[in-house]
RNA sequence: GUCCCCAUCGUCUAGUGGCCUAGGACAUAGCCCUCUCACGGCUAGAACAGGGGUUCAAAUCCCCUUGGGGACGCCA
């Protein structure tokens, strides 16, 4: 049997960091069994699913390489095959109407509460005859839930859970309007698109139980279930928006690559030994549901940093030239070839794409360059003293290599004797506009010698 | 309120009864490298939530407590 996974987040906002990661998992176990991904858009709320959410959901996923096998399914358009499974379970009396109005709902909930019982519907419709409908009310489809037991989950990740059937109730199918409810549509759903495996958040694994009673009523085989660990804020509560529940496209923005996303989400609840460096090739061949954790686990930022940054060192020059560029606005060819040779020094200085952009400014700055409270400092009358000796002497100089530069500095602060930082801060200060830069002499070779000239002179 | 899940350094985790005076990574501190900042290298501090069992032996198995999280909708 092959294996066959999906991804079903509900379009009613962007794709956030959890569900990154359950499509991320689901990914992975589908192409490390070489099986099918599929995507499948919840949208069967139509007042709160959006277009846009749609579309932010598609490009997160695109973004991150999170491919899927077939066209996007839409539930909402499966709406009729859902209302046919519940008029069969109606018709096999295994489902029934029920007249009960919110209010009446409400009460329950509360004396139940005040009891001390568990919140459920009583089953009053379950047997009543239907001739004592109310007039003019529209009925919800209700399933007859097994009164007594208990039900078992064998799931994957969090082992053999069950709960006494009396903690369940006869929950809707159908709502008054004729629309399935999510329960209906998730099980009917994956159950006609094959799905063997269920990967999904630790938040649905109570729901299971309500969803195992569909299967079982239809007589359907159930899927493998695997709850995974929810991912929290560094406070252990909820992820809230400023810690990091966001949007993929948010850290797109803030600068992280998505294979340090991957490699990041990947390690929080699934392990591999001790590795940390995991390439998405390594993770399809290694990855397993036997391997997830099952405690939740807090988002932290300095880990992505650091990750991101080792991406950002491997990463190509060439692109990341590009989207330096981009970021700062530049279009000019000659630029972006400047920027592209300065990049190795630059990478391995940054920890996002937007810190890479803000050290790689000066480069692309017109004279007279923005320089920092720290580097207007450094260029005390000494040191300009010092700065247009050396310029002196850089005027006249051949050959404008990194070496030859380091060669002619030293000598320079060698016949002065003064050291070497004495002159290469200052010059810094000059070149770069502050007081931290790659290599100095790296930075002289790729700014080139007029530029180098007329900026020292700019801070005269 | 009822039910379900979880519990190793600050964080992510390794660990599946003896290899554990608990390993790695991030973060933190110090040192080295050095034209600055990074990178890199080295070093340091830092954890089995608590209490009972089971066993010759428990971070590992069982129970309780405590703490965290989740579900309980005509939302998904």
């Amino acid at each position: 049997m092959s294996v066959i996974t999906r991804f079903a987040p509900s379009p009613t906002g962007y794709l956030h960091i959890g569900g990154a990661r359950t499509a991320l998992f689901n990914w992975l176990f589908a192409r490390h069994n070489g099986g099918k991904f599929l995507l499948r858009i919840e949208d069967t709320d139509r007042v709160r699913s959006t277009e846009a959410a749609i579309d932010a959901i598609i490009d997160g996923m695109k973004w991150l390489g999170l491919d899927w096998d077939g066209d996007v399914i839409m539930q909402f358009a499966r709406q009729a095959r859902h209302a046919e499974v519940a008029d069969k379970l109606l018709a096999e009396g295994k489902a029934y109407r029920c007249y009960a109005s919110v209010e009446e709902l409400e009460e329950m909930r509360k004396a139940a509460m005040a009891a001390g019982k568990p919140l459920r519907y009583d089953g009053r419709w379950r047997d009543r005859d239907p001739k004592e409908a109310p007039e003019g009310v529209k009925p919800v489809i209700r399933i007859k839930a097994p009164q007594t037991g208990e039900t078992v989950v064998r799931d994957e990740v969090q082992g053999e859970v069950r709960v006494g059937n009396e903690q369940l109730d006869d929950m809707v199918l159908l709502r008054s309007d004729g629309t399935p409810t999510y329960m209906l549509s998730v099980v009917v759903d994956d159950h006609d698109m094959d799905i063997t495996h269920v990967i999904r958040g630790d938040d649905h694994l109570t729901n299971t139980f309500r969803q195992v009673m569909i299967y079982d009523a239809m007589g359907w085989k159930h899927p493998s279930f695997s709850h995974i660990p929810m991912i929290h804020g560094p406070d252990g509560a909820k992820l809230s928006k400023r810690h990091g529940a966001l949007g993929v496209e948010a850290y797109r923005d803030m600068g992280y690559l998505p294979e340090a996303l991957r490699n990041y989400l990947l390690r929080l609840g699934w392990s591999h030994g001790d590795d940390e460096i995991i390439s998405t090739r390594q993770a399809i061949e290694w990855f397993g549901l036997d391997a997830v954790g099952r405690s939740p686990s807090r988002f932290d930022f300095a880990k992505l940093d650091n990750l991101n940054a080792h991406y950002l060192r491997e990463a190509n020059d060439g692109s990341l030239a590009q989207e330096t560029a981009k970021r700062l606005g530049v279009a000019d060819a000659a630029i972006v070839e400047r920027l592209r040779r300065a990049m190795p020094g630059l990478k391995a200085r940054a920890k996002t794409l937007k810190e890479l952009a803000e050290n790689a400014a000066f480069y692309v700055a017109p004279r007279p360059i923005p320089m920092t409270d720290k580097a207007k400092a450094l260029l005390t009358p000494e040191a300009k003293t010092l700065l247009a000796g050396l310029a002196d002497e850089l005027a006249k100089a051949g050959d404008w290599s990194a070496a030859a530069l380091e060669a002619q500095v030293r000598a320079f602060v060698e016949a002065r004797q003064v050291k070497l930082g004495q002159v290469a801060q200052p010059l810094r200060a000059a070149l770069a506009g502050s007081t931290t830069s790659p290599g100095i002499f790296e930075v002289m070779e790729i700014l080139g010698q007029s530029e180098c000239l007329g900026r020292i002179k700019d801070c005269a």
